[in-house]
DNA sequence: TAATTCTTTTTGTCTAGGACAAAATACGTT
DNA sequence: AACGTATTTTGTCCTAGACAAAAAGAATTA
């Protein structure tokens, strides 16, 4: 085998980073990090190690810490970052621990069993609340602590998706109502989030219709309107900032008819208090506003 | 009303096109289009008549032509060249048709009603390559020429989504062989691709882990080799930088070990002629070198 | 304590035109 | 027709500075 160690051009370290370019270079005149070797065309290639460290930063960024506190860290500080933000709520939950390791051994079907079998014993409230929330929870803490796999992850996601989907579907009743529309504005990406929410709803009889992630305003009013639901409900994760998210909220209560009632949710609006009028939040995905 | 134009950055369009910032620089300066102006701040900005002819131009670069061609080329002639290449696959489809006009008409239940009906009669195959692969190009060609709504769009490919994943968890088997790995590279989003290829492989028995889209590609060595597979599977849709397509099936052909066959598909490898050996390409999702 | 306003700092994106290798094409030979 | 070589085309990467949008901090109000 060769000794030399796996390089990456700047190309394709924004690829499996999500970093772009120029941030990449900016990073490295203000920060020292990353910190790439030159080839022999002067062009910048990041040794392995960088690019793990890359994304690992970008998990933090996600999180809502700011690169100039993250980026000027040494390894040691920056592992201490990352187990200071474990939330230590793990609760002992059996099938959580499970389906981990099941994750662990790359054993696909008993995942899938143990989805199924917590779904039947507990219902769809139960599940989602019991099961499906401190499993992501754990899954995040145990990526952070570099026990788990980017693939493993993605791959969870899917067979939850699928599961959801699959009980949505089963769920669905024709002109139910009330109408509730789903969605997340752009730049918001996390469309479990958004499943599990429809999930719920279908689940207490309403009929839902999700229109998925990053859904410009606009597109939601004339949606809203078309589809003539009676709620829409947005979630917003714990990376979008809550000024901006307040003054988004206030933007779509304005463009919406009165008669439409809007839901928001997710750790973005966790400490947001005073909403306009006609705007429900709701804490948890079991706490909704029916 | 404001009757200005709306004008694009030169990020946006490289998200909207699937052009890298340099080569919309470089073509500028080579060929003269895009032509963008130039805001106050004496950045590039794009009227959105030359986007759309962009996005025009990269469908015949997919298709084989060259920049230097293409470029130079007035509206007139760009025209011409486009009819000549024009597929006449715009066979009458009468449930394409349907579904189309019930997304106008914002009709939910009616599109549920009809994707059910035409999948019952047709079965995976024949309702994947008849009905939804047809549908796609409908809905393609519609937001092209301004008949559809961003939301109907999302709305479209929810439902899809959903539908197909539920067909999936039926059809699902257990330890069945051979075992497929479905993935996206980084900078492909296209997740609903992913999932008409699962259908059709679970619907032909095989067994399929999909991890999703944006998946990097030491992590997809890892979870070839993890999960013991015998196939990866990748998709490319257009929007994918045609010119680094090649690069990276050559390199994810260095990674993996020898025994596991590599099938790509996808818009984005229609052109593709000289394939490294162990790869396989399927045109059609009909096609697939099973 | 929570929301609002103002100021300062941080941060990502954009610019220029040159350079160069990888890919595609054209040409010449067996 | 198949192969080797020369030429053209084309995408990616470089530097270092600029600046607005976003976030944080400070001060004020309800």
């Amino acid at each position: 085998m060769t000794d030399s160690i796996e390089l990456f051009t700047i190309g394709v370290v924004e690829r499996d980073t999500g970093i772009a370019r120029d941030t990449l270079r900016v990073w490295e005149r203000r920060y020292g990090f990353p910190r790439p070797q030159r080839n022999d065309r002067g062009e910048r290639v990041y040794p392995e190690q960088q690019v793990r460290r890359l994304q690992r930063v970008r998990r933090l960024l996600d999180q809502g810490l700011r690169p100039g506190k993250v980026l000027s860290l040494n390894e040691q500080a920056l592992c201490e970052l990352e187990t200071g933000l474990l939330n230590e709520s793990t609760a002992n939950n059996h099938t959580v621990d499970e389906i981990m390791q099941s994750l662990q051994s790359s054993d696909a079907e008993e995942i899938i069993n143990l989805l199924k079998r917590s779904y039947d014993k507990q219902g769809m409230q139960g599940f989602i609340h019991d099961t499906v929330t401190p499993l992501l929870k754990a899954v995040g803490d145990s990526w952070a602590g570099g026990q788990l796999q980017i693939y493993q992850e993605h791959f969870l996601s899917q067979q939850l998706m699928r599961f959801l989907n699959a009980e949505i579907e089963k769920l669905q009743k024709t002109s139910a109502k009330p109408a509730v529309l789903l969605a997340t504005l752009p730049g918001e990406d996390h469309t479990l989030g958004l499943l599990m929410l429809s999930a719920l709803l279908s689940a207490q009889g309403l009929s839902v219709i999700n229109l998925g992630s990053s859904v410009p305003m606009d597109q939601l009013a004339k949606a809203a309107d078309n589809f003539n639901v009676d709620i829409v409900a947005l979630t917003f994760s714990g990376a979008y900032q809550y000024k901006s998210i307040r003054s988004h909220i206030i933007e779509l209560r304005q463009v919406l008819i009165e008669d439409i009632d809007i839901w928001v949710g997710g750790e973005g609006v966790k400490n947001l208090r005073k909403l306009p009028v006609g705007v429900s939040k709701f804490k948890s995905m079991g706490s909704l506003p029916v």
